[in-house]
DNA sequence: TACGCTGCCTAAACCGGTTCAGCGACGACG
DNA sequence: CGTCGTCGCTGAACCGGTTTAGGCAGCGTA
């Protein structure tokens, strides 16, 4: 009676078959109602649950999806992004009885051999894919291996549904906010253009200020650590400051404040600063961050829908989250009167 | 061909039976050596690899450990923790073939039960604890359910062994350096005294200090929020500010630093600041953090190894990871002049 | 020669589900 | 009245491993 009741035990219970008991439990046709209503109150009553690794076994599903994160872990551990992210999806997987299996990737270990091993193995029944890159190899790979997927972020492949938030729209509010202060040249420290997100956002930026005649300052590529923001952040002020810096992630940001003030300049009187993700941390700053919000947690929960309705059978379309939303704060103003005059659009 | 071969094709191949392949591939005593050599040269020629699901099945193993966060989605957010302990934990797991199943349980959800889940469908082979009260009541269950389980942090309990780090040590380095400053009214913003590691460092600072012949200023107990941290420090600066605070996580000091600013007060000059965890953010506030580093990261690793140790039937000793280091940066500096005498030590 | 022991191996059961072929009973229809 | 179809159900196979009972050959010993 301690022992852990199988399908076999509510079955002579019941005075059914094995099979039957299979059926009634997953609501499939065949089975009278009487019967299925005496299995169901039998299977209730011994407190039966199903095996998972029986399950599995005969329906070669995992009942586990993947989540591979294929950055350094310093990066990992700096960005404010994942944790919300996954709780947002853990939310709802644990609710429809999936789990979440996690894989953090050195930059030493072989990402497609892991994918392929995640595969072989069937430790997950399909994968949410982020960190995109044009073209990206991945989604070639999962087609092959037949591992369903949804993407973060729009891919143009018609294969995979992507889960998306408009940041070009938050882009595009941040630069308008900017000039509208005034400012003129503004300068963007950007995540790596080989990431669609970060090369989209520097696209964006660049189009939106020129749609007020003006070019960026600079736009200098950093593989998104606070340490190469700072290091950005001084080659911009050694050289023709900006009079204000847009930033890829708040924790570059709140690097950006620390070496603009470490200069001796004030923020935002000599220097307007703005984040992107609108993490916790971007309420705290000094001065408070002004950044978008993409709300990871948002994100994290429609992904895990998307791919469980994908796995479910069904047509899966993008999902659109709606455009990031800029946040004002305190670290953006006026922008200093008597600069000079704003950079010609080479076009 | 393209299906994925079995065991029962691997032993065809070779010519033998499928019982003696396991054998074989499981380093079993009664294999001839010549016949185990070609078992697993055709294992390897057919790029046979076992199936999780079928061995689960059969040994009633998931090949996956357990982490449950029990925490409000916000307060994952905003902790720097998990991110870079997750990575060093999945880094051993990944390598001894297993997965981490992350579970993120809002307040709304019973975590009794979420552990029964678990050990009942069998999902994981064991559990990481984190987050420890004093006699925990999760202990009692886990012994119930027979999960074995390793602790983050002392738990006295013999039943299971504990990875810890003497952070008493850095939060008596951090007493000591303020001290040493000529500081004399020192506040503690701590995390909840219900958590074991928030208790035994509140403890381990008032002692400290009355070693010195002082007393807190304060201990303002808070749930560990930026937020929290922020009202607390009003709190503390609208009575008799301290001259210094020290704070029980690097996101709660910034928010403490951010509200400082805005009373018009100097960090360090008017206050002095500590941080705990050294997260990277400590390096890039302005000041710059003076923090305790815990290195989740190794914290994570230990933890997993010595749970792989525990599976495979080893005795497991508690693992010490050494003092907890101070790392002293600018955000603290020599007490004010002139400050009033320091209060009595009311013992 | 008879016996037992050891080393190597096979066959079959088992883990806990799902799925499928088929069977008896019953009602409808020609 | 015979036939066919459908409903409700059973029994067995199957998923891919592990484990156990047992068989056979070869050797040493009495």
């Amino acid at each position: 009676m301690a022992a852990k009741p199988t399908i076999a035990d509510v079955a002579r219970a019941a005075g059914v078959s094995k099979g039957l008991v299979s059926f009634a439990l997953n609501d499939r046709p065949g089975v009278a109602p009487g019967t299925k209503q005496r299995i169901l109150e039998v299977a209730a009553e011994l407190g039966w649950r199903p095996s998972v690794q029986g399950r599995s076994l005969s329906t070669r599903l995992a009942y586990s999806i993947g989540l591979v994160i294929a950055r350094d872990a310093d990066l990992v551990a700096a960005d404010p992004f994942y944790p919300p992210f996954l709780a947002g999806a853990e939310r709802v997987l644990v609710a429809a009885g999936r789990t979440l299996t996690l894989s953090v990737l050195g930059p030493e270990r072989d990402e497609e051999a892991h994918y392929r091993a995640l595969a072989a193995d069937r430790r997950v029944d399909g994968v949410i894919v982020g960190d995109l890159r044009p073209d990206d190899p991945r989604l070639d790979l999962l087609a092959e291996l037949g591992l369903p997927a949804v993407t973060l972020g729009r891919t143009g492949d018609p294969r995979f549904p992507a889960v998306l938030i408009d940041d070009a729209a938050g882009v595009v509010a941040t630069a308008r906010h900017l000039v509208d202060l005034g400012h003129r040249r503004i300068a963007l420290v950007a995540g790596p253009r080989e990431l669609v997100h970060g090369a989209r956002r520097a696209d964006a930026f660049r189009a939106a200020l020129a749609g007020s005649g003006l070019a960026p300052a600079a736009v200098i590529e950093t593989d998104f650590t606070p340490l190469a923001a700072a290091t950005a952040t001084r080659g911009l002020l050694d050289v023709d400051p900006p009079t204000a810096i847009v930033y890829g992630n708040d924790v570059a940001a709140a690097a950006g404040i620390s070496v603009i003030r470490e200069r001796g300049l004030d923020v935002p009187r000599d220097v307007a600063v703005c984040g992107f993700d609108d993490a916790e941390l971007a309420r705290w700053t000094v001065p408070a961050l002004t950044s978008v919000t993409t709300d990871p947690a948002r994100w994290g929960a429609a992904a895990a829908t998307a791919l469980l309705d994908l796995l479910a059978g069904e047509q899966v379309e993008d999902v659109d989250l709606g455009p990031a939303r800029l946040v004002v704060r305190s670290s953006t103003g006026p922008a200093p009167a008597g600069q000079d005059a704003p950079p010609r659009d080479p076009r």
